[in-house]
DNA sequence: CATCAGGGCCCTG
DNA sequence: CAGGGCCCTGAT
C-alpha cells in the first residue's frame, strides 16, 4: 500500500535522567493498549514520532541503574539532523519523559505508606511519561473515547494506515501519527468509512484546531492547572476525562486528580478499599487526603504496579475489567 | 434474533 | 444538571 520510509541516518546520545529513575516504568505503560507506533522490550523502548515536522524514530537503552541513570538515545532520520535540532530534540525528550524531574521526595516520603509503600519498592523512579505531543495524544484519546481496547485499536490501525507515515528503522516497522493538513483535507465521509463513527467530526475539530496555531503546546504548558483545563477544554470533543488524561500524561501535572470515570472507580475501590465499588466521592477524597499534592502521582503508582503484576500473573478480577 | 454498553462528549431542555 | 443520541462491535 503505502510506501515505508527507511530513516538510515543514526545519531546517539547518553542521557543521565535525574536519579530515582526506573527505565522500564517510565517508557513502558502495562496499561495503555498497544499502538504500532512503538515498541518496548525489557531495557529497551522504540517510537516513531514528529518531530520539527519530519518524521524520526528513536530508540532507548537502559544503560544504568535505579540510583545511577544512564539511556542511551539512538536517533534515527531520513537526513541528518543539525546539532540545533539534536538539541531540541533531546530537551523535548526530557520534557515528555521527565527525565530532569527530581522525584526522590516523591519516594522518599511515601516509601513507609501501607498502599503506596509497596509500589514505590517495586517502581521507585517510574514517571509520566507520555512519548506524543499534543495533538497526537488528543488523536489517541479520541480513539478511546467509548469504545472498548479491540476496537479502539482497530481504529487506532485503520487511520495510521490511511494517514500516518510508515517508517523503518533499526528493524521496526512502525507508523508516525498523521499531520493536521492531511486530516483537514480529508472529508469527514471519507473518516468514517474508516469506521470510526462519530469521532469523525471530532478528528476534523481538533485537526482544523491545532493547524491554526491557537493552541501552541510550549505555550500551553506554562500555564496553571485551572487555566490549562478549561483552555483544553475548549477543543470540540475533547471533555473532562481526557482533560484530566491530557493533564496528567502530556504536561505532566502530578497533582490533578479530579475525575474518576466507572471504570477507573471499580479498579481503585478494589485497589484502596478492597472492596467492589467504592463511591467516586469516597476514592477522590482519600486519594486527596493520603497523598495531597503528588496524588496523580501516586495513583499511577499503584495503578500502573496493578498492571505490571498482572501482565506477569494475570489476576482474575482484573482480567474481568479489562474489556476486549 | 434483538438489545446493550463500552477506557465520553455534545446538545438540549 | 439530567438525559438522550451518537458510530460501531462484541457480549449476552
Amino acid at each position: 500500500m503505502r510506501k515505508v520510509k527507511p530513516l538510515s541516518k543514526k545519531w546517539g546520545v547518553s542521557l543521565f535522567p535525574k536519579a530515582p529513575f526506573n527505565f522500564d516504568g517510565t517508557v513502558y505503560n502495562p496499561g495503555h493498549f498497544p499502538a504500532p507506533t512503538e515498541e518496548y522490550r525489557k531495557g529497551k523502548w522504540w517510537q516513531a514520532l514528529r518531530f520539527e515536522n519530519k518524521a524520526i524514530g528513536i530508540k532507548f537503552e537502559d544503560k544504568g541503574t535505579v540510583d545511577k541513570p544512564q539511556v542511551k538515545l539512538t536517533v534515527f532520520s531520513e537526513r541528518p539532523l543539525n546539532s540545533e535540532s539534536k538539541n531540541e530534540l533531546v530537551k523535548e525528550l526530557s520534557y515528555r519523559f521527565e527525565f530532569d524531574k527530581d522525584i526522590s521526595g516523591f519516594t522518599q516520603k511515601f516509601k513507609n505508606d501501607k498502599l503506596l509503600g509497596p509500589a514505590v519498592k517495586r517502581w521507585r523512579g517510574m514517571r509520566s511519561k507520555c512519548g506524543y505531543n499534543l495533538y497526537e495524544s488528543l488523536m489517541i484519546y479520541v480513539v478511546l473515547q467509548n469504545a472498548t481496547v479491540r476496537r479502539t485499536v482497530q481504529m487506532m490501525q485503520a487511520m495510521l494506515e490511511n494517514y500516518g507515515e510508515k517508517v523503518k528503522f533499526d528493524n521496526k516497522n512502525l507508523y508516525v501519527v498523521w499531520q493536521p493538513k492531511t486530516i483537514n483535507e480529508v472529508g469527514e465521509e471519507e473518516l468514517r468509512q474508516l469506521k470510526v463513527g462519530y469521532r469523525a467530526k471530532f478528528f476534523k475539530r481538533i485537526s482544523e484546531d491545532i493547524a491554526s496555531g491557537t493552541f501552541d503546546e510550549y505555550q500551553l504548558r506554562k500555564l496553571g492547572n485551572e487555566e490549562l483545563k478549561e483552555k483544553l477544554l475548549k477543543l470540540y470533543g475533547i471533555g473532562p476525562h481526557s482533560v484530566e488524561n491530557l493533564l496528567w500524561e502530556v504536561f505532566h501535572r502530578h497533582d490533578v486528580f479530579g475525575v474518576l470515570p466507572p471504570w477507573e472507580q471499580k479498579i481503585y475501590s478494589r485497589l484502596l478499599f478492597s472492596q467492589k465499588l467504592a463511591s467516586e466521592d469516597k476514592i477522590l477524597k482519600t486519594i486527596e487526603k493520603r497523598w495531597e499534592q503528588y496524588k496523580r502521582l501516586a495513583a499511577f503508582y499503584v495503578w500502573t504496579d496493578l498492571f505490571w503484576r498482572h501482565k506477569q500473573k494475570p489476576i482474575k478480577w482484573l482480567e474481568k475489567e479489562i474489556r476486549l
